[in-house]
DNA sequence: AGTGTGAACTAGAGCGCTTCAGAACGTCCA
DNA sequence: TGGACGTTCTGAAGCGCTCTAGTTCACACT
């Protein structure tokens, strides 16, 4: 019933008859031994069954883990549902797999953040915080670890890197867009401005308080130029069928808005179902805009109008600043990334 | 420039004046000292900014990693575009994270696994494998480590546990209720049978030597009821455009099939938007059946028939076995789950 | 023969923690 | 009063690896 234990590196070095270090050297240092050694360590080691330097020793003695945490602010079928966050996640995955580095995903639980314990216990020697309630305990098992940040979206927290994008100024553009082409009664969708699943019109004291960044800059953005009584439809995530129920609320109103303003594609595609769903046409009877410019919106019907960000770059360049923490790096200043606004068949002047 | 090293157990157990045993048995074993001692323990900790105990050492003594990996098919956005396989993430997650364990993902790169080399380096003492290629160097990595593995939708591994479903059965259960209600030409749109981004008709050649598990079942629970012959339209991933572009094409043959069989919902939804496109209907004109059971399917316009499988449970269930092998459990039988077919309104006997 | 050099390999001290076999010190009961 | 027992805490041996500061040796140069 004892299974034979696994080998070692003593057990490799044991039977070829050299110390530990040279068959650490070997798998480590190829260029620190005779090419000749090296072939008989690595057969003696197969024949062992030895599939190289245990990962968790070999993170002990190196202090550090090669893995980066991504701390996510909600569930993986939520999170996996946005393909705004896909987009991001898979530049990231891909910048720090090329160096061999694994992610280890702390899914949303609580408060719209993962537990802290789980961020105690995980192995990672850096981690990137997306889409966090800007209180989320998360956050603060993070700073009480010691371990290096980087926050994407994020308010600037003290010692962390952090990418960005210009969620106040992207979403005012589209309003403006909308306004400067005769648009006065106006909607919006938004998706959670607290993490308590709340469903619904937005209040002032919630709007006052809203606990992610990302949702207050792209909700002021269109209240700016809409003006503050513009009716606000709260979703508790970023999903269609979530847009669709809210866009409906919204566009039942008399007298109806002629545009709505989402805070995102997914909710927007929504929007574009609930107008159809009321026998209305867009652009003709009511404009739609979303806001991310995901692969869809190009397909949708009619195609998106939309705020484009560069997400797979804010990914990609999240994951650059974690390895650049990694190596020792410091912060430095915030990484911007630019907004457009891509005009395409959802909108047009009111009739 | 030197910051302060990072308190350890011994730091704080000098603090305190107490081993570093009552400090480790502090925060692993609350019932070994008493309550006031353990209350001035972590005092000390928090004012020395002391996390806890270090997971990597703590790993590294108690051989064991607190994480579980993840082997994906395919890229990170690949990945998250496909709602089935996030719902399956998420219930694996929820199941893992509940017993303090975290989710290490290695997203795919070639020959559709994860590199050998990630699977060496990551921290995991156990991994879950779902859509891989038959024939993936991951797999063989995983075994080369001898870590426990249970695979999902993938065929008998030895000493491996295993969740499945009856993909053939399901497949054929759908094509049989065409069938038998009148419809005699049909379409197949399939997601990928080898991992080389290929797009287009399938050749027989390339059906008998599908390596993908899933894609084989699937299709062969098709074309079992509607004949060897039944054009196949293969799409590199599943995708919903990449299904609409396969149905089209299906769509474009004379005569037309009356019928569209697709390997997953996805892949249907693009086909009901093909079907639009060609300024026909479903399911008058055509009848569009898809798999999985996603919950944009009740949704869909109009709603669409499938195969349903437990999405969630089939994550929850590889959950249980990988902790339970955890705990040194053996793999035992397979777990099986069942499909059904749900009718909605994507399909009608033929006019 | 003496010295310098570079290549090949090794000894041993950690990395920060867990855990097991005690030690120390009451308490309780016969 | 004394031993059996429980509770609380400690010492020290690892866990499997990396890495610095060597040692050894062959060879070339003076």
């Amino acid at each position: 019933m004892d299974r034979p234990r696994k080998p070692t590196l003593d057990t490799v070095a044991g039977a070829v008859g050299v110390s530990r270090a040279t068959v650490s050297n070997a798998y480590n240092r190829p260029d620190q031994l005779s090419a000749a050694l090296r072939e008989r360590i690595m057969e003696t080691a197969a024949t062992l069954g030895y599939a190289g330097p245990d990962p968790v020793a070999r993170s002990l003695a190196t202090r550090h883990s090669a893995a980066v945490g991504f701390m996510l602010g909600q569930g993986l079928s939520a999170s996996f549902a946005d393909a705004a966050l896909s987009i991001v996640l898979d530049g990231l995955a891909s910048t720090v797999d090329g160096h061999d580095h694994c992610l280890v995903l702390m899914p949303g639980r609580d408060r719209g953040g993962p537990r802290p314990e789980t961020v105690t216990r995980a192995q990672a020697d850096v981690v990137v915080a997306y889409s966090l309630p800007d209180d989320a305990p998360a956050l603060a098992a993070v700073r009480a670890r010691g371990l290096p940040m980087v926050v994407i979206d994020q308010p600037v927290l003290p010692d962390t890197a952090r990418v960005e994008v210009d969620d106040f100024g992207g979403a005012r553009l589209a309003a403006a867009s909308l306004w400067d082409s005769g648009h006065r009664r106006f909607g919006v969708v938004t998706f959670a401005l607290h993490p308590d699943g709340h469903n619904g019109p937005v209040t002032s004291e919630r709007l006052a308080s809203t606990s992610f960044r990302v949702t207050r800059d792209r909700l002021h953005g269109y209240l700016d130029v809409t003006g503050a009584d513009t009716p606000v439809w709260e979703c508790a995530r970023s999903s269609r069928e979530l847009g669709r129920a809210g866009a409906r609320a919204l566009l039942s109103a008399s007298p109806r808005p002629t545009a709505l303003l989402c805070a995102s594609d997914e909710l927007a595609f929504g929007a574009l179902q609930a107008v159809r769903d009321l026998g209305l046409r867009v652009p003709a009877d009511v404009s739609v805009v979303g806001f991310d410019d995901v692969p869809a919106a190009e397909h949708a019907d009619p195609p998106l109008t939309t705020v484009r960000q560069p997400l797979a770059e804010k990914g990609r360049q999240a994951g650059e600043l974690a390895l650049r923490l990694l190596d020792g790096g410091r912060p430095g200043e915030p990484t911007r990334l630019a907004v457009s606004l891509v005009s395409r068949d959802s909108t047009a002047p009111p009739k």
